[in-house]
DNA sequence: CCGGCGTGTTTCATTATTTGAAACATAATT
DNA sequence: AATTATGTTTCAAATAATGAAACACGCCGG
């Protein structure tokens, strides 16, 4: 812009400020507003919408004007991030999600490797299975294939986890980074059903076993009646890369598992690890 | 990319005004400037990048200064859009965008409610399926499951396919809307490889075709060696909801497909459009 | 230990870019 | 036709985005 005249800013040469930024840094102040901000948030909404929506409607719920809010939908329109129906006019999320999501998920090696004997650990099992990773301590689930049941789990791809109360969380609490059991200790744990673990003692000595027998299990803790047995998988460095779990009714996963489905289970991710590199234990 | 140097903004001198706009509407515009733009240019970028890049070098990408860019890549990353690498701070596509993907995704029930279909015809035939919906006149692949070849396809879901250069897109010109026949012979038509049917002849009578047997092949039409079996689902209504094929080598696709195939693609389509809600032909 | 280069982060005045109100244009009501 | 809805475009006003430069690091190699 503007040609900015270089000469413009000679700022005072000494002290301008003396105050040391860098401490003040705990003067948090993320500010959520401006005009990227905005475009972002619409794009949440419609994104959370079942169907498209009008240009008004999206309006009135930031109260914009409709110009700013039809101004910023052309945009993303333009990318391919929204999309307009063409006979109603409305605007729904755009099919370019789906492409870039598919590409973030492609960016995890572990995704492809695994793809394979989750499809196997399937078909033996007849469960569905998961696969899950951290991501800047959040524990996500990268794929899920449904099992042959008619109920149908409502986790998808991109899901976040809870560390604490899930089978894949105590996997990696148990072989994961060294300070993440602290963090989780540390910060809130909600409690979904009242089988829900909350209390810190019980959790480090369930990890502890956990550890000790290399599975997990997580009966009735995140909704009734669905149970997790997971195991880790890990990579050429021996750490952990990702867990790997059958999802299903209580009914057909029992709190202490079949034999069967724990050796299908540890079968699939041990396969997984080696294909990563993995060189035995430790 | 290119991307506009904002400052090289130099606006027509002249006529800016006095030109009568509304009538001007013929000019095309579309204008890809502005903050927003640039800022989807950039997490398309990241979304092609296979490992986390640098700030400095986003910026220079697109020839705009270290602090716009950062506060892009923070406004995305507080929106969960990208994702900060935490040892080394580079930036990556957000999990987010799996999310959202998945999301709009699941918008289309002919999704969840073939998903189950698309799985045993894999298991059955060995080869890959895939299934299709028309989206504003594209022809957009909504699911795709791997085959048991050692072969991978590069089409994701999200990716978009040539109508008159698919089996897919066949289908849709047989049984899809009216005017879509018109549309596509009156557009271009790449070739990819020396198989592909570009003459508006050879596509209309193939099209009569698929119409009369009800399913289509695609026999090296995009990429050499790689055949295509597709057959339509339909809705309800009766009309044309999706179509469902199974992928491969020319080695296991013939030209003129084998019975058990064509028996299976067939069936497959045939049970969802039930589930679909459809009553029988016509 | 220093000085140099490499990051990413913050500040600041400038102004270009975004903004909302209102006029406009269609379309679907009545 | 008159009445409400839409979505679209214009235009002046001023907010909010911009780049340069200063900053704080961390990492080298000397």
């Amino acid at each position: 812009m503007m040609l900015r005249k270089r000469s413009a800013r000679i700022r005072e040469p000494i002290g301008r400020r003396n105050v040391p930024r860098a401490s003040v840094r705990s003067g948090r102040a993320p500010k959520d507003t401006g005009t990227l901000d905005l475009a972002l948030h619409i794009l949440d909404h419609l994104a959370a919408q079942a169907s498209p929506i009008a240009l008004t409607a999206i309006a009135q719920t930031f109260s914009a004007s409709k110009s700013t809010v039809y101004r910023h939908l052309s945009a993303l329109a333009r990318h391919g991030f929204v999309r307009r129906d063409v006979s109603t006019g409305r605007y729904a999320i755009g099919i370019k999600l789906m492409v870039l999501g598919e590409t973030s998920r492609g960016n995890f090696e572990i995704v492809t490797v695994a793809r394979d004997a989750l499809h196997r650990l399937r078909d033996t099992t007849g469960q569905a299975v998961s696969l899950c990773t951290l991501l800047d301590d959040d524990l996500v689930v990268l794929d899920l294939m449904h099992g042959r049941s008619v109920v149908e789990f409502s986790t998808r791809p991109g899901t976040r986890l809870a560390l604490h109360a899930s089978a894949h969380g105590k996997i990696w609490l148990a072989f994961g980074p060294e300070g993440l059991i602290k963090k989780v200790l540390s910060a809130q744990r909600p409690a979904w059903t009242s089988h829900t673990l909350t209390d810190a003692k019980t959790i480090s000595s369930e990890v502890q076993a956990v550890r000790k027998r290399g599975w997990s299990t997580a009966p009735n803790q995140t909704v009734m009646g669905v149970n997790t047995l997971a195991a880790p998988v890990f990579d050429h460095r021996g750490a952990l890369a990702g867990s790997i779990a059958i999802v299903g009714s209580t009914q057909f996963i029992a709190p202490k598992p079949a034999p069967a489905q724990l050796s299908a289970v540890l079968e699939a991710a041990h396969n997984v690890s080696h294909e990563l590199g993995w060189k035995g234990r430790q």
